[in-house]
DNA sequence: TACTTTGTTCGTAATTTCACGAACCACGAA
DNA sequence: TTCGTGGTTCGTGAAATTACGAACAAAGTA
């Protein structure tokens, strides 16, 4: 949609930040960078939310690439998706610890 | 909305994330943190969209607390909000990079 | 086979987002 | 005062998000 002026990475970086972009989802993610993994029923019991939106949360955090869920007996085990993980993380680092400049605009009239 | 599971920089990093969960928002902000400060009539002429949307999504970096406008004669000059970048900058800092553990599940059952 | 557990999908409703054009406002210049 | 310039706000649609409960599906257990 946008043209050729916004970077893939920019297009990427954003498609992350707004499936990082609900406390829920967050909540999620930062679990599962400590935990390795957690099942749905877990976080069922603790979040405020029912199932099915938990559910759909999850589907988002799956289809930006950013966990991924394996079948386990009945339940799903979820992880973070190491892969993409790695690629969020990159970009953000890049993105974020750009050193802020103190120099004031070129455009200066 | 959320419970208390869900932490204050939960929501604040939530908050930012969906600021930055679209591309031209992200363009803007890469580049404010190469260029220190733009003017919304040059990023107009450069992304594909009119200005009154492009007004909409500074507006939303503005109200998300990571940009600040200042008046200047006709113009207004766009700057990131330094301290809240540097808030953001934290948070997702200490959120990205905490060392994924390979362990597995506490719930082993 | 019937029951239970675990999660997903469906249908629905309220809200928010995204994008556009038109109208408007502030302010310096003619 | 009138005219540009530069942006914001308003009004409007179309689409996406968020949340819920009900229904459904898969798979192990009685």
């Amino acid at each position: 949609m946008p043209k050729e002026i916004i970077s893939n990475d920019q297009i990427k970086a954003a498609r992350y930040a707004k499936a990082m972009g609900h406390p829920i989802r967050m909540y999620v993610l930062e679990l599962l960078s400590r935990q390795s993994c957690c099942y749905s029923g877990d976080l069922s019991e603790v979040l405020p939310i029912v199932k099915s939106t938990l559910s759909q949360h999850l589907k988002e955090l799956k289809d930006a690439g950013l966990i991924q869920g394996e079948i386990e007996a009945p339940r799903i085990k979820y992880c973070l998706n190491k892969e993409n993980w790695k690629e969020a993380q990159e970009l953000f680092n890049r993105f974020l610890n750009n050193p802020v400049k103190i120099v004031d605009c070129q455009i200066d009239k």
